[in-house]
DNA sequence: GGTAGTCCCATTTTT
DNA sequence: TGGGACTACC
């Protein structure tokens, strides 16, 4: 695909390579385009090198996209830039602070190193556990702290400040804190009383002045929550507003001994963590940021000429002074959207680039204070705002405007947030828009109902066709003609759900299944709370410690009733084909096979077995779990409820449904915005677990203490800061911008749903919700049976057994055929292949890969690497045969099967032919209009060998003769 | 316009 | 358990 010309704007970006940036991309506005477009031309126009640009993401995913993007806009492969600094933030600095930073803990005064081997943890239980079990010690070793401890009813839940205070920067040393940089404990005082200043400025009611915003949150004001010695109701109040000298006095208060308490916890946490040898990510970020500070040479050796920060709306503060290391010119270049900003909650700070030139300021200032470090100029900074919209219509984009100002609750108080700030400007020319909301008291069939009267209702028309390029000299109302034929009824496929909450989904999912329309959610799910898992624990339990509580749970799965269950449990009478089974996996040595076996046994070949498997083996770099371990491990995650991605299965015509997170960056014809109900969206904050607060303004705050002044000790709200936060308005910027998000997804139709008690989103829409009877229709389409579960141990022939398709292939013919090179080599190909065909950076190692990749070079269509297959076949009792399919090729008027062998002769293709046969015939199932080929390739010699497909019933007497 | 009491609900997710 | 929005009442 040929890339467009870059508008005034994008060319301006690109073009403007040297002195300070900042980007203003809007939604849908090329950002990606232009940061790749000026990548590549930072290499032609100057003699930088990849190696001199560094390019920062937030997800891993981004930085694969700008990757992919870059080869194709310069001479440079992706072997050559796979070294190349295109990278996240996290990536990036943990890479430098293993090369460089062996020694960085010194500078805090902590002795131990940082070594190679040191554990970058990612998962929020482990880091939880590891958190608890230092809390435990820490209140060992410091009775001092007894009282402290006291106020909280878990300690563990200071790891979020801590968390919290390593993304502002504050970083402690062993007496005291690097470079003074617990400045922001203190808090603002400046900024706090201008807000108390507003906040407790009476009204002007009609008789004479009303009481303040400040005076009405503490109207009732409870002195028995607090300690005996806080002020009363009387002192508090000051008509109509609150007394200012009790809120000096609150603000003012002697936070010392908390202060020594928080540096306590978190340098002694940063030094359990090193002795134990590993890191959480905001640790780690704050080492490198220390490392970079007091370490000028590993700045010589790798800061960079051109710096570009991607996403910076979703930076921290660490973040942005670590950009500011990075760089040894001011070739800085921030790219981001204050509207789309929606990562609050992990420390993200949006002032990063809504105060962009006053933060640069005043971080080279500090970064400075005590010897130069950032030695180029930061005095000018010019802004660049891309405003041309190429996904939405310009009604959808007015539409989505408004969110921006839509007070969350009845009392809100909002000031212009565009003001001074251009408007996206639409640059299709049809807009064709349905902008509509709708209510019923039960929202998830309405959304059905809505859905199905979306689906192929030319009202809804969207683009069907790939896009013709234009004429570039065709007028506008040519263009607009051009577009208009491009139009056309939409399918399931071209609509997504959103919703603020996984739970909204997931209840909707489960009514989805009722009616069969097809609806793909897509983002984490509770693996840990999903049957295989249940299973998998169960067995583990049994296999361990032969507990009752696996028995019950695998009995009950057996279809053993309650009674005669517990007389099995009771009698230990469990049936012998269970004990086996047992016995069999208590002689599995690694957890992965012992995993495998069970979900073998159990006919559970699905995502979520995968992802299980996957997910508990791949814990640790260098070591695995045992099964004790793995059984805390999935309780502790059942627990938390820990969410995991699974892959969904692509390809099917299916509504797309998703959080508004995770649809952050994605676009969509058509988007239905569901859930906005009353707490849910806007969704009313939840207060901090943590007794220990930060803010901006209040700096670090207590909101209980433990006091034995009264008549009994006892825990009490701590009165000053509940006071200060009363006075503090709510805001609710970020659920605005979440609502901007969900909107600026819609390329042309724009949908609400809520259910009996919308919430004041819904109300301040500027359409009126139509309220509605649905009568959404079941869906019959005949959908393949997925991954059939046999509950029953011992096998029941009441349900379709599932073979592999090599049970049924004569191993003995296959076995030992690679050649004496062992099983890893078959495993690493077939890795390769998969990384190959899925366009990773990956290098061939053996002249197989280098078979294999020209192989894959040549192939011009669609590329499915590693897809399952399952071939119902027609005898009775019912057999399915599973197997995965190394490689399917499919262009538009062919399909082919490729299957990767390393033997070094064909002895076992027959063999190969009966695999080969089952795809083929799975295949001719799913593309009935396409000639099938099916190819054995041989790896070693290169050989591709065409295979003559035997037929569904060959195989199925083959089953049975082999598997009776 | 102000207050007290009632009610409802307890996220989002990347590294 | 806690907090905030909202309602019903003065």
């Amino acid at each position: 695909m040929s890339e467009p010309t870059p508008n005034d704007n994008q060319q301006r970006l690109i073009e403007s390579t040297e002195g300070i940036y900042r980007v203003d991309a809007g939604a849908g506005t090329g950002k990606t385009f232009a940061i790749t477009r000026r990548y590549a031309h930072i290499l032609e126009s100057t003699d930088a090198t990849p190696d001199d640009i560094l390019l920062v993401t937030f997800t891993r995913n981004a930085a694969r996209e700008m990757r992919e993007r870059i080869v194709q806009q310069t001479d440079y492969d992706l072997r050559e830039l796979q070294g190349a600094p295109i990278s996240t933030f996290h990536a990036y600095c943990f890479r430098l602070l293993r090369r460089y930073g062996h020694t960085v803990p010194e500078t805090l005064g902590i002795d131990d190193q940082i070594p190679d081997s040191i554990d970058l943890i990612e998962e929020p239980v482990r880091e939880k556990q590891l958190f608890q079990r230092f809390m435990s010690t820490f209140a060992d070793e410091h009775p001092e702290y007894a009282d402290m401890l006291r106020m909280f009813r878990d300690p563990a839940t200071l790891h979020t400040l801590i968390g919290e205070l390593a993304a502002k920067g504050v970083i402690p040393t062993r007496d005291g804190w690097f470079r003074s940089s617990d400045a922001p404990l203190e808090g603002d005082r400046e900024a706090f009383f201008e807000t108390v200043a507003d906040a407790n400025s009476p009204g002007e009611g009609a008789s004479g002045p009303t009481n303040s915003d400040a005076r009405a949150a503490v109207g009732g004001w409870d002195a028995s929550e607090y300690a005996p010695d806080s002020p009363s109701k009387a002192e508090v109040h000051d008509d109509p507003q609150v007394d200012r000298g009790v809120i000096e006095r609150a603000y003012d208060e002697d936070r010392t001994a908390l202060r020594t308490f928080v540096h306590d916890v978190y340098y002694e946490y940063l030094t359990f963590a090193l002795r134990n040898n590993y890191l959480t990510q905001g640790l780690m970020l704050a080492l490198a940021f220390v490392m970079l500070c007091d370490r000028p040479q590993v700045r010589e050796q790798d800061a960079h000429e051109y710096v570009m920060v991607d996403e910076f709306q979703d930076t921290n503060e660490l973040q942005f002074k670590i950009a500011l290391l990075l760089a040894i010119t001011n070739n800085l270049c921030v790219v981001g959207d204050w509207k789309q900003s929606i990562y609050g909650f992990q420390h993200t700070s949006v002032e990063n680039i809504t105060a962009f030139d006053d933060r640069l300021q005043r971080f080279t200032r500090e970064l400075n204070a005590d010897r130069t470090r950032i030695a180029y100029p930061v005095d000018s900074v010019t802004t660049i705002p891309l405003y041309e919209n190429y996904r939405s219509s310009s009604s959808i984009l007015a539409f989505a405007e408004q969110s921006l100002s839509i007070p969350a609750t009845y009392s809100e108080d909002i000031d212009d947030p565009l003001a001074g700030e251009r408007s996206l400007a639409a640059t299709n020319h049809v807009d064709n828009a349905q902008i509509d909301a709708y209510q019923a008291p039960n929202e998830h069939e309405l959304l059905l109902d809505r859905i199905q009267m979306v689906v192929d209702n030319d009202d809804y028309a969207v683009e069907v066709t790939d896009e013709p390029q234009p004429d570039p000299g065709a007028t506008t109302a040519q263009q607009e003609a051009a577009e208009r034929e491009r139009l056309g009824a939409p399918s399931y496929g071209d609509i997504a759900v959103f919703t603020r909450t996984r739970a909204f989904a997931r209840e909707f999912l489960t009514v989805v299944d009722e009616y069969g329309v097809p609806v793909a959610y897509d983002g984490g799910v509770e693996l840990f709370d999903t049957p295989e898992a249940k299973l998998a624990l169960a067995w583990l339990r049994i296999a361990e410690s032969n507990a009752r509580r696996g028995w019950a749970v695998v009995l009950e799965r057996a279809g053993y009733s309650f009674d005669d269950t517990e007389t099995i449990l009771d009698t230990e009478a469990y049936p012998d084909a269970m004990v086996q089974f047992r016995e069999e996996l208590a002689a599995i040595d690694t957890l992965g096979g012992f995993l495998r076996r069970v979900f073998d046994r159990y006919g559970r070949t699905s995502a979520y077995a995968d992802a299980l498997v996957d997910h508990l083996t791949s814990l640790y770099e260098n070591s695995t779990l045992t099964r004790g371990e793995a059984i805390q491990y999935i309780e502790a995650n059942l627990d938390a409820g820990t969410t995991v991605d699974i892959e969904t299965s692509p390809g099917e015509d299916a509504v797309t449904l998703q959080t508004i997170h995770g649809a952050k960056g994605l676009e969509y014809p058509i988007v239905i915005l569901a859930n906005l109900n009353d707490r849910a969206f806007p969704h009313y904050g939840q207060p901090p677990a943590c007794p220990i607060i930060y803010d901006d303004e209040l700096g670090l705050r207590q909101t209980r203490a433990y006091s034995e002044a009264g008549d009994y000790p006892h825990v009490y709200q701590h009165w000053p800061t509940k006071l200060l936060q009363s006075i503090q308005p709510s805001t609710y910027d970020e659920e605005r911008r979440l609502l901007y998000v969900a909107m600026t997804r819609a390329k042309r139709h724009l949908l609400f749903t809520s259910g009996d008690d919308p919430s004041r989103f819904m109300d301040g829409l500027s359409i009126d919700a139509i309220e509605l009877e649905p009568t959404p229709e079941p869906v019959t389409v005949a959908r393949e049976s997925t991954a059939p579960f046999v509950t029953t141990i011992p096998d029941s022939s009441t349900v379709p057994r599932r073979l592999s398709v090599h049970d049924i292939m004569d191993d003995s013919v296959y076995d030992e055929r690679n050649g004496g090179r062992g099983t890893d080599f078959g495993t690493e190909l077939h890795d390769f292949a998969e990384a190959y065909a899925l366009d990773e950076p990956v290098e061939p190692s053996n002249d197989d890969e280098r078979a294999v990749a020209t192989l894959i070079d040549d192939l011009d269509g669609k590329l499915i690497p590693e897809e399952p297959a399952l071939l119902p076949l027609p005898g009775e009792p019912q057999v399915t045969l599973a197997g995965i399919i190394d490689l399917v090729h499919v262009t538009d008027d062919s399909v082919e099967i490729i299957d990767y062998k390393t033997d070094p002769d064909r002895l076992a293709h027959d063999e190969y032919r009966t695999q080969l046969s089952v795809y083929y015939h799975v295949l001719a199932s799913v593309y009935p209009d396409r000639p099938i080929q099916a190819t054995v390739f041989y790896t070693q010699t290169a050989t591709p060998v065409t295979i003559d497909p035997v037929s569904i019933d060959a195989l199925d007497r083959l089953s049975r003769s082999r598997h009776a």
